[in-house]
Formats: structure tokens, C-alpha cells, sequence
DNA sequence: TGTCAACTTGACACAGTGTAAAGCAAATAG
DNA sequence: CTATTTGCTTTACACTGTGTCAAGTTGACA
């Protein structure tokens, strides 16, 4: 707890986020040395394996500063941009997280990571529905939605997995993935005028 | 290669199957258990694990009739029909794949499971294609899209994922799921007549 | 000087994958 | 009617990676 304990715990957050974010193996025994500590000494700060992603990913959201990134979105004055600028958060996040998001996804047979993980993308779904329904109280919001469904859908255009493939697989640019799914999302969502 | 040899081979590729779509664990024990056969006998027909996985994969394909199942869409009149019947395809086979391919995509670290993965991906792409394309050749396509954008777009929305995220983790029904996206596909990329 | 906290060292248990080798039983060939 | 081959079993073991345990070191602080 105390700011001193912190050292030797963050060396190693950030050598599992460095290690993971530059696609090399980070077993247990690679992230101490990365941080040039023992393996052992590993497990005196994190319990396991699971435990030790779930914190890194959350060290990784607070380094990389969401909550002042979130606030055009929150800010903005209507549901349509709301929308674009919820779009543009993420198309700005998702390369940050990507990475350490696909660790712990594939840990997710661990409750706790399974947790961190629907704890994460509920966060993501959050922002989603909070942009729908401004857009449903522009009475913007297109047949045949309603807000839940539309949230999911949204949700979904959104997720890890979709922006992986376009950007990684398809080798769509940032600018070219957040200006084709703002179409997208303009063209499902928004009730023409 | 001969039709005698198939049946332990069949019964390891049933069992394989089987445990994964019930959401049972499957360990080569576990496999070897299910198939009643020595877990030997498993690395007898298959060179280890992504090897099982990759064709067990093939024989869910060949015992579910996709090429069958295809042929709507491939003879589909219009691109926009094409398209509605592509994702009519897509709502039936994917709820039959999923546990499968989740395992699969798992195992995606071994160069085999990603190729498999990889071609399997390729091939549900080229549908999508033949459908934007389709619809190209109907003078359909929607501003800003090209064939290859579209198509990448497209393709992304029916991702294994994607179908999860809304049909498992949002309880979306297979008619919700077929109807939602053939309209969001509809909006995205059809031109206004 | 003593003790406490943080860390190291080395050993070990355990699961799961994959390999190796000897044996066995039924079908097939000479 | 033997001899061989084929397909499978059994047992044993090597290896990797996670997680545990216990004893030892070191530096700070009372």
C-alpha cells in the first residue's frame, strides 16, 4: 500500500505490459526477468498468473490515462457525437490495449481474469449505452432499435476481436477504421432526417 | 487412407467434437477417455493436439452440409438477397462452429491451428466477397465503400465473436441476430434506391 | 544489537503434452 | 498352419510451465 512497496511491483507491471505489448513470451519466469527480479518475488506481489494480467491491465488503462480520453465523448452535445467521439476514443485505445486484452482473454478460464475481463468490457458497453441513449433522447435513434439492442450491436462493432481484425488483419489505417465505423454507426443508429 | 481405418480415427474426431461442443474439458486423456480408446492410440492418428483440433474442425464442416448449406446464398438473384442469405448461412452454421473454433483460435500459437485458422477465416471472406461483389455488379454498392473495404467491414461483423458476444453473452436469438444484421448490413452498404 | 520486511535461492509437487518401447491380438499372406 | 503385419494397449519417462515451501540474505530502522 504504502508509495515505497510500489517500486518493485510496478517494475514488473511494466515489464509484463512491455513483454506483452511487444508480442514476446511472458511466462512467469520472463517478466521477472524482465523486471530483474526473482520468479519468486513475482508471486510475493501477485497470486498467480491471472492476478498478475488483471493488475497489469488496470496499471495500463491508469498509464495511459482513459478517464481524460473518455471526456469529449462525455462532453459532447449531441447523441451523434457522441457517438463519433466514442468511436474515436477507442479507435485511439484499442491499439493500447490490444494486446494485453488477447492475454487475458485466452487466461479467461481463471474466474478472476473472466471477471477482469466482463468488469472491462462492461466498462466498454457502459460508454455505448451512455452514447445510444443520448442519441435516443435526440430522438435520433432509427427504427428498428431500441436502446438495449442497439447498446449490444454497438457493443459489439466495438469490440477487441473487430477492431484486431480491420486494423491487424485487413491492415485498415486508425484514421480509416474510426471514419468506416462512424459511417457504420451513422448509417445503423441515426434515423435519417 | 483405407475406409477400415476410419473408424477409431472417426470416434477419436466424433469424441473431440463432442466434448468441446458440450463445454467438457478435453485433455488428450479426455478425448482418448470419450473416444474409448488409449490416449496413445490418439497421437497414432494425429500428430499432437492443433492436429486434432484442425481436423476435427474439417469433419464438423463435412458433417454439418456447409457446401449445402451455401448454396442459397451462391444462387442468390440480387446482391442484396445475396447478402440476407449469406447471413441467414451464417446464423445457422456459426452456433455449430463456435465451440470449435474458439478452441482452435486458442491454439492459434501453433503455426497448423493458425493456418487452419487462418484458411477457415479466408474461406467465410470469400462468401462475404462474392456477396459485396454481387452487389457491386447490381450498381448497389453505397458510397464510401469499395469491394475490398466492404467486404473486410462485412466480414468482421460476422465474426465468430462478434456472433457470441451477441448471441451468448447478450442473448441474442438466432432470428434477433439474422434480422438485426442483415439490417445493419442493409444500411451500411446498399445504396438508396 | 536485534528484528522486521523485502527479496533471493533452490528444491519440489503437479498438470498436461508428447515420446519411446515392449507386448498383444486379430487379420492376412505365404 | 505358421509367420508377419497392423492397430492398438500398457507402462514409463522427458519436458514445460505454474505454483508452493522453507531457509537464507540484506538493509533499514528501533
Amino acid at each position: 500500500m504504502s508509495s515505497d512497496s510500489q517500486t518493485t511491483r510496478n517494475r514488473i507491471l511494466i515489464a509484463t505490459c512491455d513483454l506483452l505489448t511487444a508480442g514476446r513470451p511472458a511466462r512467469m519466469s520472463d517478466i521477472a526477468k524482465a523486471a530483474g527480479v526473482s520468479r519468486q518475488a513475482v508471486y510475493l506481489h501477485f497470486d498467480n498468473r491471472a492476478d498478475l494480467l488483471v493488475a497489469a491491465m488496470r496499471h495500463n488503462d491508469d498509464a495511459s490515462g482513459v478517464e481524460a480520453a473518455l471526456e469529449p465523448s462525455r462532453n459532447a452535445a449531441t447523441g451523434v457525437a457522441r457517438i463519433d467521439a466514442f468511436i474515436v476514443f477507442w479507435g485511439d485505445h484499442a491499439p493500447r490495449i490490444h494486446a494485453l486484452a488477447n492475454v487475458l482473454w485466452d487466461a479467461r478460464k481463471d474466474p478472476a481474469a473472466r471477471a477482469a475481463w466482463d468488469e472491462r468490457m462492461g466498462a466498454v458497453r457502459d460508454g455505448c449505452a451512455a452514447a445510444i441513449q443520448h442519441l435516443a433522447q435526440d430522438g435520433q435513434l432509427a427504427d428498428p432499435w431500441d436502446e438495449d439492442t442497439a447498446t449490444d450491436l454497438f457493443w459489439a462493432m466495438l469490440s477487441v476481436r473487430n477492431w484486431e481484425m480491420l486494423t491487424q488483419e485487413r491492415s485498415w489505417s486508425q484514421a480509416d477504421y474510426v471514419a468506416h465505423l462512424q459511417t457504420q454507426a451513422h448509417r445503423t443508429f441515426v434515423a435519417a432526417a
